[in-house]
DNA sequence: TTCACAACCGAGCCTAGTAG
DNA sequence: CTACTAGGCTCGGTTGTGAA
């Protein structure tokens, strides 16, 4: 059946059979048989619909074989009226079915790299086992954890399924048995999990060398020369750094120097091996130019791309992509001049502190929109946050604080004075404290709802 | 028949754009 | 400044499919 948005027609079809089945419905029994009614249709011409609905059996007079009977009346009805679109309902609103978004369609749209959606998803995995490795060392009974105990858990770790059939999928895993004395279940990581561990952790401090160059190469890219520790333990996990990175590396080696509790800096920057100045790329540059033979304007700026299975390549796209390719950027490890941002072919290019920033443009009906949101995209590090919605979040004392400023009537720019004024490190800007009074009302009006 | 996995689907949250 | 809404995204539950 097509669907209602490409069929408009078929919109009103449906409404009049509907309205002539809520009128036969509540006819006699006598009077269903033949069934004759008048339905009025948007434009406002007046519809004969005649109908013979027959057999009243139970069985065909349900609902959609009667309505079935109806519109292929209303069908014929329509066809000898000729009832059309155009000047003479023109005036009237018409609201078509919007197409709409549904999972379907995004799935459709979207290109599926399954290879990664299998590594987030065991990625997931792994993080939860972990998880609960974390708490069950915590434990100091013993190397063995009750199961009822670890069922407790799984609010702390995201486990939503339960416990006992979790430890029982993973039984390379986990070692569940019953306790020799008490005979309650009992976990305990199973040896060849424990080998994994071990091996691990012997891989960490066997990398410890290549961790200091890591650090090395994340100080150099930094426009201040320093870092926040704080912003290495978030990623520690990535960059295979042990969890006292802190004493293991950055206090063990003369390289680096700990100007407060959370901020290290690199010592004697220049004197660092030119080696380490080099980024990969330049190295995968260098081999295209020699291997493809392409020139150093193909290359300079250029980066490898790999599409994910199935990525459809769409007619100008592989221009495009040449073009912003050879989009000129500020390199990690330069540090002389700003280089402006080109914005050709509607794509933005910068290296933002070491990342790089790509920005399209958004289309709207299919226009690209000229706007240009910031020209000047390559600056130096970000002192304040606020183009980062995350960080503008407010958080839950915030939003209650919103909430009782707004009862006391205070005006919105206030209350965001109030709040930067009792946490000065707060970025919000006055767009997040409308969305707070917005979802506060919004959830005011869904507890009054009678449902 | 059971199990694991992939695909599907919709609810809900959040941000940001826009008209008035 | 408010009200409304589109769009992006995540999450959890359901369904379909194929292998053991």
């Amino acid at each position: 059946m097509p669907s209602l948005h490409l069929m408009p027609t078929t919109v009103q079809l449906l409404s009049i059979a509907f309205a002539a089945y809520s009128i036969w419905k509540t006819l006699p029994s006598s009077e269903k048989i033949e069934y004759a009614a008048k339905a009025v249709d948007n434009s406002g011409t007046v519809v004969d619909i005649k109908c013979k609905v027959y057999p009243i059996l139970s069985l065909q007079c349900n609902m959609v074989w009667v309505l079935q009977q109806f519109i292929s009346e209303i069908q014929i009805a329509y066809h000898n009226i000729r009832l059309q679109f155009g000047p003479f309902n023109f005036t009237t609103q018409h609201r078509w079915k919007k197409p709409a978004v549904t999972a379907k369609t995004r799935l459709e749209d979207r290109t599926r790299d399954l290879k990664l959606d299998n590594l987030m998803v065991n990625l997931h995995k792994l993080k939860l086992i972990l998880s609960l490795h974390g708490l069950m060392s915590t434990r100091r009974r013993g190397p063995f954890v009750s199961v009822q105990i670890m069922s407790r858990w799984s609010n702390i770790v995201g486990l939503n399924v339960p416990i006992g059939g979790f430890l029982r999928k993973y039984r390379h895993v986990f070692d569940v048995f019953p306790h020799p004395i008490k005979w309650n279940i009992c976990c305990k990581l199973a040896s060849k999990m424990k080998l994994l561990l071990q091996e691990e952790s012997d891989v960490i401090i066997n990398m410890e060398l290549d961790n200091v160059q890591r650090i090395k190469k994340l100080l150099m890219i930094s426009v201040t020369g320093t870092l926040h520790i704080h912003a290495l333990r978030l990623t520690k996990q990535e960059l295979g750094l042990p969890d006292d990175f802190r004493e293991s590396i950055l206090e063990k080696y003369s390289d680096f120097e700990l100007v407060n509790l959370e901020i290290v800096r690199l010592i004697d920057k220049d004197d660092l091996d030119e080696d380490l100045k080099v980024a990969e790329v330049e190295k995968w540059r260098e081999k295209e130019c020699t291997e493809k033979w392409l020139g150093e304007f193909e290359t300079k700026y250029a980066f490898p791309i790999n599409f994910p299975t199935g990525f459809k390549i769409k007619a100008g796209f592989k221009g495009k992509l040449k073009d912003w390719q050879r989009l000129a950027y500020s390199k990690p490890y330069e540090k002389e001049g700003v280089f402006r941002a080109s914005t050709r072919g509607g794509i933005e290019r910068a290296v933002d502190n070491g990342y790089i920033v790509v920005t399209t443009r958004s289309k709207k009906k299919g226009d690209v929109v000229k706007k240009v949101r910031n020209d000047e995209h390559n600056h130096e590090a970000a002192q304040h946050l606020e183009g980062h919605p995350f960080v503008r979040r407010l958080s839950q004392d915030e939003q209650k604080m919103v909430g009782q400023l707004t009862e006391q009537h205070m005006d919105p720019c206030n209350i965001l004075s109030t709040i930067k004024k009792q946490n000065p490190d707060n970025v919000s800007v006055i767009r997040d404290i409308y969305n707070a009074q917005q979802k506060i009302k919004n959830e005011k009006k869904a507890g009054t709802t009678p449902m």
